[in-house]
DNA sequence: ACTTAGATTTCGCCG
DNA sequence: CGGCGAAGTCTAAGT
């Protein structure tokens, strides 16, 4: 890993065009080819950048990063006046098994659920996870207390997006004639009030689920809202 | 901006809980309160992160990051057992940092369409740009040569959700009386195969727009494709 | 190679 | 401050 403190000026054309005028910043060159340009505030986010694979051709005051993109070319060319700092780092081989672990994220969510299908709705019984349809399985098949039918699609945040994408399942769902009465809810652990509205015209169901109570297997104080 | 390589294992628990194991890394802590953990591959995203407001924590060997998210709170804990490199550089006053200046984007395209939105139907004079539904607004509302209504949703990728997002707005619009019969244009430098094919179902019809033929305001030459 | 869907998405705008 | 939509989204997984 390099890095490079240093008075520059970048330029960016690619999926459109960027200036980013003469300041002090931070130039990241990784060992696998990615460029990074951050400056001293604005959190997570390069101002520029390039993802690998690049062709890097450098020259004393100038740097410039290259990327084939389909028929044009992604390139950044950074015009470089004054050097604070330029050190390189051996950080040891790529293949580490240090790879970052996450818990919590929508996988996790849908198996708690696959597991207390009831806190999608009152009496509901897991069918099947990742229920096939032509397009794209659904989360959860399930059926409630009157044997009924329910898809329920699983979200971390349920937005508009969420209601279409359940929406699009139902509809090819339904043209099996055994499931023409599937109703769909959909489960997240919030739902966006644009959502709730839409899921309202779509006659889908919402609810809205608690990890920490599906963790704990405390009470789940069914906060479902039928459609 | 200060700079450390450093052996280092990295817990952060918030929004979801995730571990980092003990690899060489770097550490980059922002005049602002960011703090960016990157390995040496796997450009443009750190691995673990928080965006300001932050309030860092240090003792030798130890890192706590930490950030007021709502009732909870997100904590990033960075244990630190070798120090390779720390190096702290005063990168100037924030306001001494240029911005980026960005050209070719989804705004951009708009602007150029409202100028000519003959570019996206034969005929079409703009009514306004913004026009408001109770679900958010359209990109363009226009007039037909037949005095027709039409809706212009305008997008630099066109693709499945955007032909979804129209659909949701047209469906609003048609509930006025007066705006019954109004038609829906999808306008892109792009628009996707699946979209074309959702669009005819959607009985919507698409355009794909040059940004330079927009800008050199040469013959448009027309590719309009109607629903 | 292309498409789809998730993400601690981040980010900016507007209410 | 919260909601909503764009992003050079990025990224991983499936086909």
């Amino acid at each position: 890993m390099r890095l490079i403190v240093a008075r520059c000026e970048v330029r960016y054309s690619g999926r459109l065009d960027a200036l980013l005028p003469e300041s002090l910043r931070l130039i990241v060159v990784k060992a696998d080819g990615s460029v990074l340009v951050h400056a001293d505030a604005g959190g997570y986010k390069p101002l520029n950048w390039m993802t690998p694979p690049t062709v890097i051709e450098e020259r004393p005051g100038r740097m410039v990063v290259r990327k084939r993109a389909g028929a044009s070319e992604d390139r950044l060319e950074i015009e470089i006046y004054e050097v604070l700092c330029d050190v390189t780092y051996d950080m040891g081989s790529p293949d580490d098994h240090a790879a970052l672990a996450k818990d919590g994220v929508e996988a996790h969510l849908q198996e708690l659920l696959a597991e207390r299908p009831e806190c999608c709705g009152e009496g509901f019984r897991l069918v099947r996870r990742e229920w096939p349809t032509d397009i794209g399985p659904v989360d959860l098949m399930c059926r409630d207390a009157e044997e009924q039918w329910v898809a329920v699609e699983i979200k971390r945040v349920g937005g508009i997006e969420a209601v279409e994408q359940l929406a699009r399942y139902l509809e090819r769902i339904r043209r099996d004639p055994a499931l023409r009465s599937c109703r769909g809810v959909l489960a997240a652990q919030t739902v966006k009030p644009q959502a709730r509205v839409l899921a309202q015209a779509r006659r889908i169901a919402w609810v809205e689920v608690d990890l920490a109570v599906l963790r704990d297997e405390r009470e789940p104080e069914l906060k479902l809202f039928a459609a």
